[in-house]
Order: C-alpha cells, then structure tokens, then sequence
DNA sequence: TATGAATGAGGGTTCATTCAT
DNA sequence: TATGAATGAACCCTCATTCAT
C-alpha cells in the first residue's frame, strides 16, 4: 500500500537499494503507528530487516525518515481525495468515503510526527492534500449538506483525530473498529441537518500555522 | 484544579510534603499532557519546582507517579459525572455537558498513560467512573434521546480521543477549542435523531479488557 | 593470563570486538579484584580503554558481565587443576601447587561475584572445576596424606577464603604475598599427621547449595 | 555484645541518647557483616529503629560511624586476648581459644570498613589489641609451640581474613562454621612440629603500614 | 533532641549517530 | 554499498547529607 514517493534520485537507484528504501518507509509508518513516534531507529532497520547503517543511507536523521514517511501518505492521502470527489455521487458521501479511507491509510501517523516537519517539500505536500481535500468541502458546503460552521480546519484535524490510536489499553486491533464508528458518528454530526450551533468562531487553517517549538508530544 | 485524591497517609503528611506532593501530581498531568508520556522526570520535578529525589520520594518510579495521576483525573471525572447528571435537566444535555467538562479536566492524560496502570487500585477508580458514566447514558438512551447503536465503550473511547492532544504541529493552546469544536459535532451525531447506521456491531466494553502488552503508543 | 573462554559467537567476530572483549574481560577481573564487586562499569570500560556503550554491547548488564568472568577464571582452574594432578609426584604435592596457581589466577574473584551467578552455563564451568579439584582430592585422600575430616567444601571454599583480598587497608601489593603465606599453613595443616580434630561435622558441598538471595556482600 | 566504648560525651548523654548510641553501632556492626561496607546509612538507622537524622546527630558521617564500629570491636577483641592469655593453660592453646573468639565477635568487620580507618584513635585501639595479641604470640615462640616463621603480621592478618564472610553463595549462616573449620586447621598449620617452610621472608607488621588510598575493596 | 523530607551528585543503562570493516 | 561496532549524551534511579518541623 506505500504510495510511491517521488525520490529526486528514484530512477537512478539500485534495485536492492530501492527495495531497501520501500522496506524502510514501510517498516517505519508502521512502527510509528505501533509503538509511537519515540520507537528507536534500530527497531525500525531490524523491523525492515537491514542494518541501522543502511537506514542512515537512505535516510540521514531521524527527521529525514519521518519526514519521507509523511510524505509517502500524504501523497497516498490525496490520491484517494480526488478519487472519492471523482466518483461522486454527490460531495457529502464523497467526504465520508474520503475520510474512512483515509483512515485506512494509517494518516494518523503524520500526526505523530507532524511536529517535526515544517520544511518546504512537506509543505507542498501537505499543500496538495490540502487543496484535494478543500474540493470536496467546498462542493458539499455549495450543496448545504455539509454544517456551514464547519471548517477546513475542524475537519482536517478531525481527520488527524480520528486516525490516532488512542491506546487505551486495549488491544490494538480494535483501534481501527472504534475510529471508523467515532467518525461515522462525527460525520452525522457534520450533515446540515443534524446541527446544533459550534462553540466559538470557526478556526481558520491560518490559526495553525503559528508553530512553536515543542520537545514531545 | 487538582482533584483531591485520597492518599492514605495524606492526613499525616507534614505541610510542605503534602504541598509537594500536590505540585507533583498537578506538574506531571500538565507534562504528560504537553510532551507526552516519556516527559523526563527531571522536567516534571523541575516543573513543580522541587529536586529529583522529592519526586521520587513520593512516587517510587513513573509508574506511581503515572498511577497517582490517573487516580487523580479519574475521581475528578467521577465527579463532574454524577454533578452533570444531578444537574439536568435531561441526559442528554448531562452528557454533552459531562463530556465538555471531562475534556477540561485533562482526561486525556488517562490514556496517554493508561497502559501502564492495571492494578487493583486504578481498576477501581476506573470502575468508579464508569459507573457515573453509565448512569447518564443508560438515563438518555431510556430517553431515547441517544442512538441506540452507542454504546459505553464508543463513548468512553470517544471521551478519551476528544481529550487527547492531536498535537498536529500548531499551536497548543488551540487545542482546546478544536476539541471542544469537535466533541459538539461529535454530539449532535449521537442524538437518536440525527443517526445514520453504524458500521459493525456496537462493541462492549469487555472486548476492550483483552490487555496485551505492548511497548508505546 | 586470560583463559580461552568459549564465546558461541568467537569464531563470527570481528578483530576488533574481538580484541575489545578480551580487554573488557581482564580489565573487568582486575577491577573486580582491586575495587570489589561494585565498581562502576564506566571505571572497568576506561580500563579497557572502550566506551561504555561498548561494554554494554558485549555485556548487556553487570551480571552477563561478571558471569563472564567468572566463566573465565573457572576454565582456566579447570585447566590448572587438570595439569597439576597430572604433574605430581603425587596428590598432596599437587593439591598445594594447585592452590597456588589458583590463588595466582585471580579465583578470588568468582566469590566476589559468584552470588550473582546461578545459571546454567556456570554451573556448567563450577561443575567442571570441582570435578577437576575433587579428583585430586579423592586421589590424596585414598593415599592418606590429606587429613580425613577435610571435605571438598572445606577445601574449595578455603581457596576462595585465600584468594580474596583481605583488603585490611595495606598496601594492595603485598596482598598475594601474605595470601599464599596464609595458604602454606593452612596445607600445612591439612596434612593428615598434623591434624587436630576438627569442630563440627563436616560440611558437604551440598549444604552450599542452600542458595538465599541476599542484596550484598 | 556490644563493649563499651568510651565517648568523650558518654558519661554525659541522656539515657536515651546512649541508648540510641549502642542501637546504632550494634546495627551497623551488623549490618556491615551481612551486607558489606555499602550498606546505605538509612539502612542502618532503620535496622536500629532511629530515623536517619539521629545517626548523623551521633556519627558526623559514614567514616565516624565506621570508626566507631571497628573501636568497639577492637576493644573487645583486646579484652578477649588479655582474657585468653591469663585463662591459660599454655600459649598456644590461649591462641587457638583468642582466635575462635575474636571470629564469633566479628572482628571481620574491622576489615571490611578498616581502609577509611587511619586517624589517632583507631590507631590506639588497633595498638592496644595488638599488644594484647603479640603478648600471646610472644610466649608462644618462647615455648617453641608457635612455628619460628609465623609473625604478628602473618597471624593479625589471618585472623582478619577468617573472620570475613566469603559470601561465596551459599547460606550466610553456615558462614561461621566454615570459618572455624578454617582457622583450625590453620592453627594446626601454625604448630612448630608441623611446619613446612614457608616462602618468602617473614613480612612485619611494618610492611603494611603503607597505606594507599583506594576506592573500594 | 528526634524526625523524616529535600536535595544534588553520581552510577546504570539506552539510543541516536558515526565509523571501520 | 551493507553491515554492525563504537561512541557519548541523556535519562532513570539511589544515596549521602542537610534542613525544616
């Protein structure tokens, strides 16, 4: 399921190499997923089965890993927006359909790592996913099936929301049952009909952007 | 806001032990909360203004602290549960209100951490709280104000997913408001009302007590 | 000095970790020697000239350590033992050269530690050991000359009792001097025409077997 | 078993100040054998029913309280020596007699923590028992029952070393009975009629006055 | 005076990263 | 190029010692 990733030096690359490489991405979304963004890099080369060095190889610090992972399912993630506005029928059921896939897509992990990704690739990324995504909203909000309170904002951080493991203390294969009908819930909530009135003035995405350095979380 | 939690000896403790003892328990949610689960202790003693050794003085490693702690926002949860309920002037207006209030308490630092508790002291507080949890919603659904297809286990978990930091790279302090924001959408979808059908069969709490061990989160 | 251990993995090492874990070895038994069971691990890794992340990558703990060490020395008595029944001229003679060579290996260090050591691995390299000194002992004893009442506890324990430091705050170089002092009268008085009458029944190995757990030493 | 020791301030404390006194140099007498020179300082003031505090009120630091244990021990052990020598019937038995005694009295102890020991007063103590010893060993070589070979040196130092716990694994009450059998059989090594020669020259007390500092041992 | 809480320094261990093979 | 050994920084925890009650 690893979305293809546009690697500046993709073509040139050794097969075994690029084998490595799709091993690694893979091996780390899911140990981000399973044990948290702190998992040792060790983990994650032997969860791959190659050595820590070859890790180092592909990618230089652990920033430039989570950085590759989360664009890896960004690109994935916009990818099944277009593909979800695409096959209608209209921009509501779109929106849902979009948002349980993207759940499936284990999204979830950018947040993990999201704090430590703020360079200009990822930036587009996220821009684009942004921009598939927005489509979807702005159709259903001309449509007035989807609240008119409800913002890009809220919804792209209930997307995040939703694909986190909580970890409770329970057993981690239920995680996916209790997000998938957390959201189908939420996206009740979302519908123009069902709404009550939101607490305070919609966000807008621009409020997010006032990063600040945090050591954890 | 720090819930009194009986601790046994509390009568007993000298002024400015149970004065550090307070400071620690509040530092340590308000860390767990910021920077997550492997916050250093260093910081936390650090936070509450005391040296290591105090820390470890009165919790004998992070898993007493990280127990107190849980101990401490669940009788505060528990709380707040029976007030909304005694306080009308329905159910379902006593658990949106409940669940809004349990978010402001920092439940969410339960689950950051709730791997680590399964003794027999914390399966009370959390029986305790449950129990006044139930009590509203087996009120609303007798109501049929609320979708028959939520169960406790949905919402205790949705309880624990609203109140957890997204921690998606902006700004901490609007934490609160998206997940306040969120909740409400999140509570109009329960409303019988406005139900659409659940995915899967509703899930009991007992399918979450499967614990398995498991490194992070 | 440093007996041969046999490390399942000799063969497959690099030079280099090669050469690193028999200067951990010697400077671990030297350590344990001069500065007692509780001396830092980073002391023993300076002495080897390594880092400690080295130690710990040979050595996952203080007591894999130290069962190492023991190993060690307990193969090279083995081996000592072993030569000296097959040198003579006779059983006696072999038993007080034995000893001596004993005290010069270092076997003090294996009671230093040896409480820590209970796995089956050194049980192995104990059993070794014993089987060698008892078959000088049952030889000495068929032939007369090592006085009846002196069992293998007395004996193998004596040899631990000599070659531990005394430690009785003197120059530490004089330390063997006065040891093997000691261990000359104590042959001496093993010999079966000087014998007094021991007090108490002889202890067999067996009653040692008694393992307690006991924090120190 | 406790001698009195004399305290400047003896005469002059409360009763339940010396009371507290004794408690304290009895537990850590005690508490050194079993559980070597380590032993932490709340350990002992434990063992003695007192709060820490009470211990650094009667011994300034852990050296003091060193120093006051082997000053105890030490004059008991010249008690027992002069009482050996007078109780008779000849010197080499009072030797035999003395040593059994000084090993039930745990005179190991002085050993243990003797290398912090160095000032003017300890000093005294260690003279005073050694007159009381060499009074016997002199009569001994008188008589020609003491080997011409053992000195003062040799035998102060084999007392210290059979009066210490070998701790090698095994159940720290059968300690002394292994220690007795020990030491008589070096004592029937230290009878003129059967001594071999022993190597070396005879190394006086002098030798070992040249102390050198060391962390541990 | 006796108590027990507070402190900071130090040792044990893990892990991200670099480097020799 | 892939490997895994070496390194040091950081964190957890303990303990000697001081100080408030």
């Amino acid at each position: 399921m690893t979305a293809t990733i546009a690697n500046p030096h993709h073509a040139a690359m050794r097969a075994d190499a690029r084998r490595n490489r799709e091993r690694l991405l893979g091996a780390a979304r899911q140990a981000f997923l399973d044990d948290g963004p702190h998992v040792p890099l060790d983990a994650i080369a032997r969860r791959a089965g190659v050595g820590v060095a070859t890790l180092y190889r592909h990618f230089p610090d652990r920033s430039a890993l989570v950085r590759s992972v989360v664009g890896d399912v960004l690109s994935g993630c916009t990818a099944e927006a277009h593909a979800a506005f695409a096959a209608g029928p209209d921009a509501f059921s779109a929106l849902r359909r979009f948002m349980h896939r993207a759940l499936d897509m284990g999204v979830g992990v950018m947040n993990l790592i999201a704090r430590d990704v703020d360079d200009a690739e990822s930036s587009l990324w996220r821009d684009n996913c942004s921009a598939a995504i927005r489509q979807i909203l702005d159709q259903a909000h001309r449509d007035g099936t989807l609240r008119a309170d409800a913002s890009f904002a809220d919804i792209g951080l209930a997307l995040v929301r939703f694909s986190r493991p909580i970890g409770a203390g329970f057993d981690r294969d239920l995680e996916p049952a209790f997000a998938h009908r957390h959201l189908d819930v939420y996206v009740d909530g979302l519908a123009a009909r069902n709404a009550s009135s939101l607490p305070g003035a919609a966000l807008a995405l621009e409020d997010l952007r006032a990063m600040k350095d945090r050591p954890d979380g």
